[in-house]
DNA sequence: TGAGCATATAACTATGTACTCATATTGTCA
DNA sequence: TGACAATATGAGTACATAGTTATATGCTCA
């Protein structure tokens, strides 16, 4: 059962912030990547084609939100999905987005 | 059925694309009040506490987005929601928020 | 046609943030 | 301990965008 009262202006901020570190498309790549399983940052930075502070910074983002955590092992430090929420967001997006194309399409028979 | 194969990086910057859009609180409040049925530039405007061109701007935004739709009238310009999944969207994150700030608050007892 | 209302746009400012480069920190191993 | 590797942080720049004010556009009605 979900109530749909007004959400209070606070809470509408909390949702925000989680959209706002998923509107990064490097953030997103990232995140794909890591559904394949924990990866190091080097390893990440190799997947993403970015420097590795740029990643470090966005590991950050995302484990500040809550959506990764990291494992330490000697030198190297493991990052994962803390959140699998966001999977179910960006497929939910996906089909949006399909449908959205698709009509535009049909326009053109 | 959802295949889980990569996403080329052209789909992917249009799914953080609508996460931007949904990234601002005064958007999110926005499409909130529209939930209750579509309304006026005016309406929304008295609703959300800030300035008509804002509002304005916010709904060219969201309409370029494909999340509202206009209809007009006479001189008033009625906008309604044009995609329903921002909703769901909405309450997978909320439920998300629930899940984490329940576990920190369990920290305390 | 002219006044007045509803909405959209333009110019501008201010702020946030992604990115890069340089460097600090922490851990391993010889 | 000293050199090296992995990760994190800081300073600085460039750019995007939310907000404001002023004004343009378009409709209605007297």
């Amino acid at each position: 059962m979900i109530d749909h009262q007004k959400m209070s202006p606070e809470a509408i901020d909390h949702v925000a912030s989680r959209f706002k570190v998923l509107s990064e498309p490097l953030r997103l790549q990232m995140l794909q990547f890591l559904e394949k399983g924990e990866a190091s940052v080097t390893a990440i930075t190799n997947a993403v084609n970015t420097t590795q502070p740029n990643v470090s910074k966005h590991l950050r983002i995302m484990q500040d939100e809550g959506l990764v955590a990291k494992r330490q092992e000697g030198n190297t430090v493991y990052y994962r999905i803390a959140d699998e929420s966001v999977f179910e967001l960006c497929e939910v997006v996906c089909g949006s987005l399909r449908n959205r194309f698709e009509a535009k399409s049909a326009m053109f028979g």
